[in-house]
DNA sequence: CTGCTTTTTGAACAGTCATTCAAACAATGA
DNA sequence: TCATTGTTTGAATGACTGTTCAAAAAGCAG
């Protein structure tokens, strides 16, 4: 077989999923062959190791949901819509019963306390969205108003990236996120 | 040694901050050893498994966490003043290089997606913090008010534990805050 | 001192971990 | 056809996993 029988971008698409239900430490590599029909050897010629493997499924992960915030903006009236709608979506995985957060927020958390390559890129992927919404709501605000509303909106997030986890809060959630950021329905 | 040598909570209370630090999966029991100086079989005979162990552990930590907003309150002079405080030793906590959040948390995330036990536990004490705070502020507002915003505040507090990991972000924490909360200027 | 009980010890268990590698294999270009 | 190149295989590696257990040790009661 001198040609590869697996696309790169399918076996990161089964391999983002393994690590974001379960984590770095709690995939193995046996899960990953499983779930990607590939054998150890592959997996260890085509990515380099474990932690580059899982890298490179948290850069795609982080590249689409940055792709989608874009996507949205791109197709609302304005950006409060956008957000709104970016919101609402998020409320409606978390009705989910396998719901699994965020992809970067859990790699954070987990991988935090090893001063990991990991965590800080995941770190990196955040704080890079928040500049992202920044940019955005700087159309309709001032930098620095923008700036502030940004913070509040990734807290938000992050918020309710844990809040969902809590049996039956998608109403409660909707609410909140209304109380929380009312400035979302100016304009 | 007829009598054991060392204190239950004192190996708990090493156990918690490796567990805290690490997470389940990837705490071994080597590590639990060497952090409390006891033998593996007599982690066994004190406490039954490594899961055994982590939801004493937790619950440990749960119990110490709603005692201090009990303590808090008991402090100060109403209840929002107590939950300001209460905010404000969070934001001060994530200033520590060594930040790592909040272990019930941490222990949410980490184990949702096997429907674990540990998580059901660390779900359910989260959300008895949540009717703590609603009972405390029943007493400023109606009940409806006082659930609504616990919900509010309990997604905050759960975006300032995820935000907490950015670097420097202290003080767009505590204006964050004043945001998000402006009716703990009340009263 | 003699049994009895409880605790400690640390080696040993079977299983799994991430990773490696030589061999088998298949396609290409000459 | 044949050597070359790149890919797949799957067993084997040594280290580490959570857990067990028989034996040793130490206190207590008689």
């Amino acid at each position: 077989m001198a040609k590869k029988n697996y696309q790169r971008e399918d076996v990161l698409d089964n391999v983002i999923s393994l690590f974001w239900q379960q984590g770095y430490a709690a995939s193995s590599i046996q899960q990953i062959t499983k779930a990607t029909g590939l054998k150890p050897g592959s997996i260890y010629h085509e990515f380099e190791s474990k932690e580059k493997l899982f890298q490179e499924a948290l850069a795609r992960y982080a590249t689409a949901s940055i792709g989608a915030i874009h996507q949205k903006m791109a197709d609302t009236e304005n950006v409060n819509e956008g957000i709104k709608q970016i919101l609402a979506d998020l409320v409606e995985q978390s009705k989910s019963c396998d719901y699994c957060g965020c992809f970067l927020i859990k790699t954070q958390l987990e991988l935090a306390s090893q001063g990991n390559t990991l965590y800080q890129f995941a770190s990196m992927q955040l704080s890079n969205i928040e500049k992202i919404y920044t940019e955005y709501l700087s159309r309709l605000y001032s930098n620095e108003q923008a700036k502030a509303y940004a913070a509040q909106l990734m807290t938000v997030i992050f918020g309710i990236r844990t809040y969902g986890y809590q049996a039956d809060s998608a109403n409660t959630i909707t609410q909140t996120i209304n109380a929380l950021l009312p400035w979302l329905n100016e304009h």
